[in-house]
DNA sequence: CACATGATCGCCT
DNA sequence: GGCGATCATGTGG
């Protein structure tokens, strides 16, 4: 509903092409790693808009303390992050800003790669997307867009651009020291030459 | 039904 | 570096 940062309007021609359900259903920390590089894409009223990835983090299901679906919990909010790898997964925190996930794993598993941080393609240095919640605000992304399919042809998508290994540090999640050991893990990946990430 | 808190951000010191 | 905003959500009684 809400409309897009207009300074994130691209060209679609200019793509790659939209990732399919397989990209999707990998395990979390491949996705992860694989979507960095990438370009999350809202169409919106005929026009595409749209940010290059440079930060994730893997969120890991009933086993991973700091993820909604901790200890196999399932509710309505929850629900899309037990759909099919391909779908959205949007949240609502601190009463005012909104998160956005890609699904990971068959249905059912609960595990989902948490969008961070993105560059703009006209001005990579800009800080615009630099927060997950600066992401989806930037997007127009909210609640009433949790559990869209992105694989579908739809109002969102993803297009893979794999950067190599070697572009990529790996450290520990933001935001989750309340998670006791899972906070340690380093399941947030960045992309190093970027200037665009959160922190 | 009541209440404690969060996968954040920007402003203040 | 610290804190307040602001409310949906989850958990427990």
């Amino acid at each position: 509903m809400s409309r897009p940062d207009p300074r994130l309007r691209l060209a679609p021609e200019s793509l790659p092409p939209a990732a399919s359900r397989d990209f999707f259903l990998r395990p979390t920390r491949t996705v992860a790693r694989q979507a960095l590089g990438g370009w999350f894409v809202r169409r919106w009223r005929g026009n595409y808009y749209g940010a290059r990835l440079v930060e994730v983090e893997a969120y890991l299901g009933a086993r991973d303390r700091a993820a909604h679906t901790w200890n196999g919990r399932r509710t309505a909010r929850t629900e899309p992050m037990y759909a099919a790898g391909g779908h959205l997964y949007v949240y609502f925190v601190y009463g005012l800003h909104h998160c956005g996930n890609l699904v990971t794993r068959p249905a059912d598993t609960g595990e989902a790669v948490l969008i961070r941080a993105a560059e703009i393609a006209d001005d990579p240095a800009a800080r615009l997307l630099s927060g997950p919640a600066k992401f989806c605000a930037a997007l127009g992304i909210s609640r009433i867009h949790s559990g869209l399919d992105l694989t579908e042809d739809g109002e969102f998508s993803f297009h893979p651009a794999p950067v190599p290994a070697h572009a990529i540090a790996r450290s520990a999640r933001i935001g989750v020291a309340y998670a006791g050991e899972a906070a340690l893990w380093p399941l947030r990946y960045t992309l190093k030459k970027s200037v665009a990430i959160s922190v």
